[in-house]
DNA sequence: CTGTTAGCGCGTTCAT
DNA sequence: ATGAACGCGCTAACAG
């Protein structure tokens, strides 16, 4: 692969003036870069970025780490971190950890080993130690969607309490009486706000509340709808899901056992699936910003990146729309 | 931040002795080799991967560069990629082209120039000199999903030509007889070969045939069902989609004009999106195997990398079972 | 055998 | 416009 040097010699001139003329970091002769430029063309050379980031003490990557793609929050996220990256001359490294601690520890590990500027994180278990040294060592980080209590840093999320708030007040509004919930797993912040909001909705009325704790995917919310459903007095008349994957999953569960939406049972969840508008009945759906926080988190990233600024973190809280939908007769549109 | 150096004054070794208790390189003395340990547990260090790049020339990352990653197969691609490549010790690098032939470029010499070890490509106009430049410098290049005609590298993709071939034949069998074909365009070999097993399938009988091509987003599939259904003689029975946004667009255009499926039309669809099942009628569609054809893809690469072979290029065919759904009736399960 | 020295890999930047 | 040091880890050649 052709090096610095080598269109230096071939050129005639050092290898300080190819750099100068790369980068435009001081005037060249027009003579000079003419040749210069004419070499770099004939070999098609592009300069390593190994070797700047070695030379610069930076990469111009982030890391992305989160559950798990296949979740439509994170796509949309994913997108709206890669279209701000790629405006700014950032690349993205994806990461995974499947909402195990462990895994994410290994996540950030690689992160730090490939010295990345930044971390985009939507932090699952206790890495706190960790995560602290990482900022320590001057990786600016962003979480995303949730964070730690005991972390330090930009956060950027959605104001997940006063939708769910809305949302079951709505409910209420319209007449339900007994809404039932199915949660997600009350280690992470998101998923206490949301059961918060849906505790001070229902206010000293819990008579009908009635909670499942399920977890991230479609199969968790199959079976919670099930357990919410089982046959019994006080059976809900509605059902909020705190998750897209889990609504999907109820879903079915619904479909397979026969009860109709929106006359037996009404039904309303987070995150705006792209597919809730076409279901019969369409669906009931929080909108989910996650492209709008992914931006933001960007935002926030270069912003530090370039001051070198730390403390004074800011906390940015986006507020989402409900959509209201066929599923939910009886909501104000 | 921490040096090799820092730890092997602090451990009072050569930095050569460091570097070999880290990559177990050459044999220690468990004396010497407990003090640069301990030396490394209280520095927390961690070897820096761009150094260890820039000496070892090669980066353990790869590229994957598709047009969309809101697009489900570029998603479940994505994933199989990634883990993949965890599993191997590979790092990714996420790049989005949206199908511009201008951004794949730039997508591609960002790749380039970030020195990466392969590229796993969903490849969109005709940067060919491009591509086989970065094969000559000894990148890795595999194709998924589609391919260009003239470019020799590792393939994998889907069988699109059997599959559309024998969804179609399916529906003629059923009694279907004006099947009409929302495409992709005929600029990718996907949206060639989709097309090629639509005409197979029908034969001489060309009178039903009936094709529009759209795009790859929602929007396309929407108006293009549009056009497909424009009132007249000669309506189609059933309409074939050959991408799931193209699908999930299509459903709500004959949502919101009342088209009722399968009673007054059948519908089956490329891409199994993973809410086809709980749509009213769940919907018949022919499988994406994209996760697998990440998983292979990166077998293929890792190969290439370490056998640091070239030629022979091997092309992997995925068949894709048919999911036969309520959208479709008639049609064999 | 164990450990050290020295220089490489490639681009950046300061002093000349 | 240039030479040379530098960033950080790896490794061939060499010494004890």
């Amino acid at each position: 692969m052709t090096t610095i040097r080598q269109i230096a010699k071939e050129a005639g001139v050092s290898v300080a003036t190819v750099s100068y003329v790369l980068n435009g970091t001081k005037p060249v002769t027009p003579e000079v870069e003419r040749r210069v430029r004419l070499s770099i063309e004939r070999h098609q050379y592009t300069p390593s970025d190994v070797a700047r980031s070695l030379r610069r003490r930076t990469t111009s990557t982030v890391a992305l780490v989160f559950g798990d793609i296949m979740n439509s929050f994170h796509v949309r996220l994913a997108k709206g971190v890669e279209d701000a990256c790629t405006r700014q001359g950032y690349g993205v490294l994806l990461y995974n950890h499947d909402e195990d601690e462990q895994k994410e520890l290994k996540c950030l590990t690689s992160a730090r080993q490939r010295r990345v500027d930044g971390l985009v994180l939507v932090p699952t278990g206790r890495n706190l130690r960790y995560l602290r040294t990482l900022q320590k060592q001057g990786v600016a980080l962003v979480q995303v969607d949730r964070h730690l209590e005991d972390l330090e840093s930009d956060v950027v999320e959605v104001d997940d309490e006063a939708a769910m708030f809305q949302l079951v007040s709505a409910l209420r509004q319209a007449g339900y009486r007994r809404i039932a919930l199915v949660a997600l797993p009350q280690t992470t912040s998101t998923g206490r706000s949301r059961v918060q909001g849906y505790r001070r909705a229902l206010g000293d009325d819990s008579s009908g509340s009635k909670i499942v704790i399920g977890g991230f995917t479609k199969e968790s919310g199959y079976e919670s709808t099930g357990a919410l459903l089982a046959p019994g007095p006080g059976r809900p008349d509605a059902l909020v899901y705190s998750s897209g994957r889990q609504a999907l999953g109820g879903l079915e569960w619904l479909k397979v056992h026969g009860v109709s939406v929106p006359s037996q049972l009404a039904v309303a969840t987070y995150d705006d699936e792209d597919v809730f508008p076409i279901l019969s009945p369409a669906v009931t759906a929080v909108e989910n910003r996650a492209y709008d926080v992914g931006q933001k988190a960007i935002e926030l990233l270069t912003w530090r990146l370039q001051t070198r600024r730390t403390g004074e973190w800011r906390r940015v809280l986006l507020d989402t729309p409900i959509v209201v939908r066929e599923s939910t007769p009886g909501l104000p549109h």
